[in-house]
DNA sequence: GATGAATGAGGATTCATTCAT
DNA sequence: AATGAATGAATCCTCATTCAT
């Protein structure tokens, strides 16, 4: 945040505790626009939370969408990042299991972003769309796949010509409908989609399906690689 | 609504009006929601669009949130009914696609259902949970999806074991993350996928996908059967 | 208000009730604007000097700026109904007088309406104009001053050519002035300017500016004919 | 302001910067209650249009009640300055008309005299007594009324007894009316009073209103005298 | 003198809901 | 069944003003 390049002054009290507030205003915001949406949101209650003054928000951010559209940002950034920082295993059918692994466990942890995006498909996209797709940084995730994949290539043991994109849709919609539709679906067919047990058999499953997409020849693999390594 | 059970004395011309105002009311409420969510939807507006007074709709729903039940509830009658008269295919690895296609067709159709069942997810299930799991009548997808499991396990074509339900997981995930996230995705990834050429890639990926996990043998069935059957 | 053509009809409790709070709003907002200003005007002192709740005042008059614009038309239909029900005697000279005596009285009793003129001039008029001119019905106040300027050319007492708007200009600017000004004007010359005695006084002094303004032979006729009537 | 009286020490910069940052805000000030009004006046756009900080127009001002204030007092000291500096011909006649045309002008030239006094009136005065009259230098004004007086009844040729103030009323009420009203006149009656050919008129009108009101015997002056001197 | 951060109070407008007819 | 009037409780946002530096 603060740049070392040019000029070495410190910032001053002033300018350290207004960037903290800031900060406190936005984790405040997050939170609430995550617990009731971001019409459901109450500017006072955002304030409160950051235990400030509510005209202190609108100096900040200039307004509930603006306020909303920086929590958004926010929000893809963290996933790239927690993407850019995921080391992948050398071993390309592992780097699927991992890939998967990491995508579901990072719905399941972070609700708070599916629940931001849905807010935002719910919306069409619009504030999204303001937030502009350079500071999505897509790009980052895209080298990911396609490491993965070239990998696989090269052994061989991948089919050729897949694309990224696809690749990351078939891994992402099965482990994005697991955690965002849990309430509906658990309601549905009368199941708790969150359970640990649950959990762990539909990340396998997840795995199998994966695995069964890229490969060029699933059955020499033994299926069930993808299971609960950990629960 | 009107039963047919026990007497004969034909609805009244005051209990016809009430019922065609009724449906116009739940028409308009469901639009209205779809439109603008839960907590943006007015009851002014909802009373104006389908032409009657406010204080109306409270007499006939007793307020906002039964309303919007109700609404929710005939969403979920509605795609299980399309569900039962699907007419599927004797061969099951064409049922597999006539799944496929059916599903996608029906979230790209029925935008309307995705945002209700996102409403709801959002909101984590309250509403669904108050119309009550009866109200879903999931037998009857079920019903449908063993049929087409078994018939592929009798055919000793499909592998046995698969879970109806996981079954219909892999089906709707990938269908429901296409449509249902199609605008953060698309401003994400920078590409259009609701368009025409978009679904029938999409829609013969899923086919693929679904039956690597279905067959016993996918290589056997040449892949890309599912492409575009009429688009 | 209730038109007597065709249906007979009569206001249900409903509407005459709506009525009498519109007209109770009307009269709370008059007295609040010219008490406070547009500005300085709060829709809630409205609401309670009405008697009735907030949203109420939203619900009749749409907002506080139709509010005023209302309030401003009334009390332009006011004055011209004044003028209109004004009697003038048939000696030129005492119409004159008559005239002026009336112009200035209105004012004095009216501040009311001087104070919303005032108002909308230092608005630039924004409010007016979008009254719309027909609603000011000027051509009734020009007829009562052509009759007068053609009776006295008619009896060859006035000088000809006189135009009625000047007219109108002559005898209005200084009653205007005068009671309009006379916060500041009595400040700067440390006069009461409202005072009976002074009132009396500048009368006498516009009827005669008046006269020298209208009459072909202003010696002919004694000064001081406007002498404070009453006072 | 700084008094030249004492002491020999110059400003030190610290207080020449401060007096010019001073001017700046009460120049702005004085935009912006002309542009607004007091209610309408809003602190922030005032030190934003002064290039200053908020808080420091209220270090100088102690307040928007103060701020306003002096904008009024220096408001009238520039009239009667303007007033002082104007230089009457000889003649009484030509003063007159002199003295007409000078007020008009000033009117048309300043409307945010007639603003900042209009708002005034509205306000009942309150402003403006605060000031107190000593601030306001009438007797500058009284000096040269009675001047113009004077000369003409030392010439035989204006009426005895007349009063400054009267004097002054029958002059200014007219220009005043006719600046102030305008835009509501101008609605009224469908004119645009302050075009170049309408102020023409009216000046020679309201001179040759003034002649027949200071004049023994306004025939012996041709009427007329009073047109466009200059415009 | 000058600044940016922070506050508290207010004020317009909206809305779900109820009442009287 | 259906309506229009009326209400009370929010909720957003703004502003004059003060504080700390």
């Amino acid at each position: 945040m603060t740049d070392i390049s040019d000029p070495p002054s410190p910032p001053s009290r002033h300018q350290r505790r207004s960037e903290a507030t800031r900060a406190r205003i936005l984790e405040a915001a997050h939170r609430h626009f995550v617990a009731v949406g971001l019409d459901g949101a109450r500017m006072e209650t955002i304030a409160a939370e950051a235990g400030v003054n509510k005209a202190l928000v609108y100096r900040h951010f200039g307004g509930r969408e603006q306020l909303y559209r920086e929590v958004l940002r926010r929000a893809y950034e963290k996933v790239r990042q927690a993407e850019v920082e995921l080391s992948l295993p050398e071993d390309p059918v592992e780097a699927l299991d991992r890939l998967v692994a990491f995508t579901f466990q990072y719905y399941i942890d972070n609700p708070d972003f599916l629940i931001l995006v849905g807010i935002e498909n719910l919306n069409g996209g619009a504030h999204l769309r303001r937030v502009g797709q350079e500071g999505l940084h897509v790009s980052s995730l895209l080298d990911i796949l396609r490491r993965i994949l070239d990998a696989g290539v090269a052994r061989g043991i991948f089919r050729e010509g897949l694309d990224p994109m696809e690749f990351y849709m078939v891994v992402a919609s099965q482990c994005w409908f697991t955690v965002a539709t849990s309430h509906t679906f658990g309601i549905t067919f009368d199941v708790d989609v969150l359970s640990p047990g649950s959990i762990a058999r539909r990340r396998a499953l997840i795995c199998d399906n994966v695995r069964r997409y890229a490969l060029r020849d699933p059955d020499r693999w033994n299926a069930g690689a993808g299971d609960a390594p950990s629960a």
